[in-house]
DNA sequence: CTTGACCTTGCCATGATGGGAAGCCTTATC
DNA sequence: GATAAGGCTTCCCATCATGGCAAGGTCAAG
């Protein structure tokens, strides 16, 4: 099988194939004489693996340790559930995060009577009218959140 | 006032003023002879108001957009409360997957007796017990969700 | 044997951010 | 005035996972 079935076959793209190879997620696959890599059903699956465990938003570093798992048959299933409950947790600060801004945005956009006119509450709040003295544009400035986490991509 | 001075002032640092400037989203500071930036009260306000929208998970892109209609005394009220609506919206679809991942995690890791022994559901279906026939190793991948929006790191 | 579909590698881009190096400037201290 | 410390400048690189494009080799069907 070539490239393009493996990745028809398991949904993950020919080019990310390749990336997972390159940084060493999956092993190099085997080659054709003419250079084509060639892939079997062992190898669909588990690039299937690594495309659920995207979609469950899991990072390629954390699918590395949970590939080890899968691959390690005297593993304890303790491991992977926490694994789980990390990636779990990791989500739902994001989401928390997440639901924190909507809510700001959704008062401030209640506040706005969304008309011709110029007036706008959610303006003077992003210009500071959370620090409403105004007489010290100086104030000092407000804790960042953490929320750097990048998502996968689904 | 220098850069670093207007960082502390506005909460964004040094490194992402210069790249604000850089790419046009703020205009080029006024500059010593020297070649130091000067900034002055509007900058930092201005920076604030980046801050906060960052803080509100605007991308660069859209903060240009509310730039423009914060500094356009004729603006429509209706226009920037668009802006804060579909700023909900993506919010709300990147929540809505994450939960759908928690969901489906915590079902699993739930299955999971998490102790010594290797029986691990959450591995089974990551390898494919979706597709619990596994005689045709060559099933049509799932439909991939979106979710690729960056989030703003806060 | 041609054509089209597929594969290869390599480079570039994304988005927002941090890190670091090399070198100049400013300020404070002695 | 000299020196040290710290701030500023630019430039390059890295992140993370992904896509795009281009130049060129390969394969299979007609």
């Amino acid at each position: 099988m070539n490239i393009g079935d493996a990745s028809k076959a398991s949904g993950v793209s020919a080019k990310m194939i390749r990336y997972y190879e390159e940084t060493g997620l999956i092993p190099a696959a085997g080659r054709t004489t003419s250079g084509y890599r060639t892939y079997g059903d062992t190898d669909v699956q588990i690039l299937r693996f690594i495309r659920r465990s995207r979609d469950l938003g899991f990072s390629v570093e954390k699918i590395t340790e949970l590939l080890a798992l899968w691959r390690d048959r005297s593993r304890q299933s303790a491991d992977v559930k926490e694994l789980a409950h990390e990636q779990i947790a990791g989500l739902e600060i994001r989401i928390a995060e997440m639901q924190a801004m909507v809510q700001t945005l959704s008062k401030l956009a209640e506040a706005c009577c969304g008309d011709h006119r110029p007036e706008c509450p959610i303006l003077e709040d992003l210009g500071g009218a959370s620090d409403p003295g105004a007489g010290a544009p100086f104030a000092a400035p407000r804790p960042r959140a953490g929320l750097k986490g990048h998502l996968p991509r689904a």
